[in-house]
DNA sequence: TACCAATATGGTACCGCTTACATAAATCGG
DNA sequence: CCGATTTATGTAAGCGGTACCATATTGGTA
């Protein structure tokens, strides 16, 4: 059986509220007493319940973190952000993969509940209504992580999707390339489909490349095991692409993938642009150009906002936009000069 | 303030043991008052409290599971399959990642300790004599995963690691290799990196070709960053191998980043294989021949058998094996016939 | 209708800890 | 050296539940 404050108390011939301020406010506790106390503690190696304290604290120190597929490789960086920063500041991490499976979802965030969690981390997928409405309930801090909502007023932590798209079309324009196709996510998909075809179709616009806007092929929701499928569509449908880009950088492994089957030179015949920067996205072939997020800085600066919610510190930014890059590596060409 | 049991007694006008006992024993309340309570819960959204339940049960249905490298795409289907499993029996995870660093692992073990987790998963790394005796010390139940000890009578699920290198090598033998390279962990790593290296010279020994047995680079832990580096120096030291066996999936697409950078054709010239079979096995350029491990299972097997633990249920087979399989596409060669 | 067994319900101690309150010990000036 | 004030320690209530035990209620039988 562990040891409890109790057996510490006997042992150091102390009460156990003695023992508690040795724990709690040591400067309290005569020196005697107090050397005697972290003796028998020692001895007995006794560690607080966190239970017994949380249930009178009314804290966990724990965070639940919604992830809608652990296997996407975008998550791993974020996780090791939230990670320092959950260290940083007390935390746990109680991290969940949904599936995207609504009833997942709710068993989790019931789970959470519960537990008696401080907060929430919920990563990437829209806010519903219906998801909206049982946060609410729950009553938990909460903030949304590479996702945010503009019908309710939610704090988030992202990039600016639509920006970032932009620059990669327009890093694509300005290295010279008109024929310009796109892989995107389904429109449907508020965060990371219509924001990245909007960026997209906004960067063709203000260059008279409007024409392209077409040359799209959506995969619906983060369908990873037939990128070929999709790439081979917008080849057929568009011939005579010079560049291509991408809304994933597996969505872009996959486009480089079918390119080199069907013998198709990638950056000479084809430029490809992904987006996220993903570690492996530097050891393809060729290696990848892509958009980079601050995934790391995502992860660590919504576990701080979050924690600025749950001490009831007043946040000022409610919406917040980290800055993303173009990294210019080996998949892209520049036609001029 | 969230509702707690007293709300529900007050609300449904009797008194709280009748509470608990419509949730615990219904059978044994009479119809008309459970109607009333399950009404009362219904209207006040009531969700015991856990930390409370946790305490007289000295149980948390919870899992702590320790993981070297999250950013390691190797855990993700790993995660999956712990996920899947503790669902089903009940539990949530805690994940924690340690970056292989001691003071960290350390300060992990103890937060589990004092949130009263119910058993540990601990994964890949090696148990070193402090690590033993400080998980003897916290007298948790724990599962090893992904790794062993055989100095240790501890429970473990993972893979044969010597045979399914030899399979790897062999396969490559087999298909009429004969100048065989290896890219290695560490022989101090004794689990991926003496094991694997073991089962490479024993295919070499038992086809006569023991003279590559020093075709050899070792890379030290898990470093991902430099894989070029390993490539490098093992083809300059043997510039004629027709096949190198990587012990990891990322090493493998880091050679074939390098052997594709220096105009050497994969499997034209040199044929890869790969271990792990992570999901960008099958979209690299060429798909990478590999030696599959059934992750999910393994993370799923692991939670069973931590459950049978926790409960008690003596568990047969101490050290298990799961079955591996060598998975052939693009990256290697036939050579005969 | 009275009596007893079976069943349903309420009261309460307790899980491990913190904290307000009461009490005992220590400190101090006059 | 004593009474007042400060400081240290113990006692007990309570956080939100469960479970044991003791009543209260019910129903069947004589």
């Amino acid at each position: 059986m562990k040891p409890t404050i109790k057996d510490v108390a006997k042992l150091a011939n102390v009460s156990i509220s003695t023992v508690s301020r040795v724990m709690n406010s040591p400067d309290s506790v005569v020196e005697s007493k107090k050397v005697r106390v972290l003796d028998a503690i020692d001895k007995l190696k006794y560690k607080p319940n966190a239970l017994a304290r949380g249930l009178i604290y009314k804290k966990t120190n724990t965070i639940g973190v919604i992830i809608p597929d652990i296997r996407n490789p975008y998550y791993a960086d974020i996780i090791r952000g939230m990670e320092d920063a959950s260290k940083k500041l007390g935390y746990s991490l109680i991290i969940c993969n949904t599936d995207r499976d609504k009833k997942r979802l709710f068993s989790y965030l019931n789970n959470f509940y519960e537990k008696q969690i401080d907060g929430i981390l919920y990563t990437s997928d829209p806010v519903f209504p219906d998801y909206y409405h049982e946060l609410q309930r729950l009553r938990m801090p909460i903030v949304l992580v590479s996702t945010h909502s503009m019908e309710y007023d939610l704090p988030s932590v992202k990039i600016n999707d639509e920006q970032a798209a932009y620059d990669a079309v327009k890093f694509l324009i300005d290295s010279g390339h008109r024929k310009i196709g796109m892989i995107a996510f389904e429109l449907t998909d508020g965060i990371a489909g219509w924001t990245r075809y909007h960026g997209f179709v906004r960067a063709l616009r203000e260059h008279d490349l409007e024409e392209c806007k077409d040359n799209v092929v959506f995969v619906e929701g983060w369908t990873y095991e037939t990128p070929d499928a999709a790439a081979s569509t917008l080849l057929s449908k568009c011939p005579d692409l010079s560049a291509v880009f991408t809304v994933s950088d597996e969505l872009a492994i996959g486009l480089l993938c079918y390119l080199n089957e069907q013998g198709i030179k990638v950056p000479e015949q084809i430029s490809v642009i992904g987006f996220d920067n993903i570690r492996l996205a530097k050891l393809t072939v060729p290696k990848l150009t892509t958009v980079a997020q601050p995934t790391y800085e995502i992860g660590y600066r919504s576990v701080e906002k979050l924690n600025a919610i749950i001490e009831q510190q007043e946040d000022p930014v409610l919406r917040e936009y980290l800055p993303h890059e173009v990294i210019e590596r080996a998949s892209t060409r520049r036609l001029n000069r």
